[in-house]
DNA sequence: CCCACTTGTATAGTGATATAGACAACTATA
DNA sequence: TATAGTTGTCTATATCACTATACAAGTGGG
């Protein structure tokens, strides 16, 4: 019998027929162990058919839950020796007057990558004309990119560039994958980063598909703009982080 | 193309193969309708197929959704008309000197009831003790009843009396179905509540059953002493209402 | 080498979830 | 009294979610 009072917010039990998975359910318990700590220090979860009796189900309904989780990056399983977190510190991607991608994650990861998604010609709307300092429904270059490191992605941005001053900027990026390398092709040799906004939001069903995100994940939003060194606007971007991989440092020189 | 810049929280679309079933997630979002306000005046939903095109399910699909929230009472279908919100104004509980169930709602519903659920004997913890001013392990009546209004549950209470005093409180609720009734079987014929504080919480599993709740339902928890004439403490109860159905009102009298 | 312990795979059965289409039953209104 | 618009019911099919049982395969330690 409980006598106990206003109970402390304690872990609801699995639930049946409630229109979420066991699995699910069990996944997302799991996913928390990580952060409340209750783990040991090698990051070794309980075996299978031990969560299997701690939740109340089949030791395949746990499986389900883990290699969701496994394919989320979340875990890592060895046979014969168990089930582990990984354990991904974060890369710290510096902010600051010159940043850039590669340089920035250097010695972090071991191999570092730009990659062209998608790209078009259009019409400036009214942030990316302020943003540029041009007019609106002024030309621009519009780039998708994915950020790698170790091949897996940690950002991707969308960037604008004046059409008039850069018009071969996408083929540039696509032969050199990198922005840097693009704009010193089309003869601007550097560049530094006016300004940066930040913020954070739950990641956008893009998001998770482009950054391999699980759903409730978070997203840093940096909003930027780089000039050259006559201090012209040559590229507007959205950059958007998975929070799980990256921290931002901002460098204030 | 997407040139959207870090967008408002936007309804996330209805995701398949995520673990949560799609009638849930459509439930879920049918639910937060009400609350958001976009809605006719007459509280009527958009009808199955208009809803199963919306978010691309097979009307069945919607029906199920709107079925479980009809079995939770949230909704009221009517065939050949449409489907409609339950308005359910919050019946309003005076918590003051004088707190007693039937009398406080009376007039709020047509039929009132408090049931016992179960019943023992056992010895006083800390926070019981302290509540009927005795000795911690002295032995006290523990009783635990739901209120109910027009047939639906809307609080669930654990009340402990001083076993010395009152050893027959139990039996004499059973018979009476009343705190009032019973105590003043058993002699005391008058008593005033002398404190109460209230918070609010998620719905524990068993809030939820026994109030049927929908999970993540919050309820009301009030706890109290009960003092006869004398200013002597006579019972010591948990409340826990549902603040879907329930509104407390406090007479500073 | 053997043994205990772990993850991986295979097979089979059951109930929940979702889709599809057709038609019945009821309501309001022209 | 038609008719359009709505909810209710039925049948069929497919896939997902969960259980149950068994055994293979890898790891580490006595």
């Amino acid at each position: 019998m409980t006598v106990a009072g206003a109970e402390p917010t304690q872990d609801a039990a699995i639930r049946r027929n409630s229109g979420v998975s066991l699995w699910r359910q069990i996944s997302d318990r799991i996913r928390r162990l990580e952060t409340d700590g209750q783990l040991d220090p090698d990051g070794r979860l309980p075996p299978e058919f031990r969560l299997a009796e701690q939740f109340g189900v089949n030791r395949h309904t746990v499986r389900s839950a883990i290699s969701h989780l496994v394919q989320e990056g979340v875990l890592r399983t060895e046979q014969g020796r168990g089930t582990f977190f990984r354990s991904r510190p974060r890369l710290a991607y510096p902010i600051g007057r010159r940043t850039r991608f590669s340089a920035g994650l250097e010695g972090q990861a071991s191999t570092l990558q730009m990659v062209l998604v998608e790209s078009a010609t259009i019409r400036a709307d009214e942030r990316v004309a302020v943003g540029l300092n041009i007019e609106v429904a002024a030309t621009v270059i519009w780039l998708r990119t994915i950020g790698l490191a170790d091949g897996e992605p940690v950002s991707t941005a969308e960037s604008w560039f004046p059409a008039d001053r850069l018009p071969g900027i996408a083929d540039a990026f696509r032969r050199t994958g990198s922005v840097t390398a693009a704009l010193s092709l089309l003869g601007i040799d550097d560049y530094t980063r006016r300004a940066t906004t930040l913020t954070a939001t739950h990641a956008s069903d893009d998001d998770l598909a482009r950054l391999k995100l699980a759903p409730g994940a978070i997203v840093l939003v940096a909003v930027g703009v780089n000039v050259d060194p006559d201090g012209r606007p040559i590229q507007y971007s959205e950059t958007r982080f998975s929070a799980d991989r990256i921290e931002l440092t901002i460098e204030s020189a």
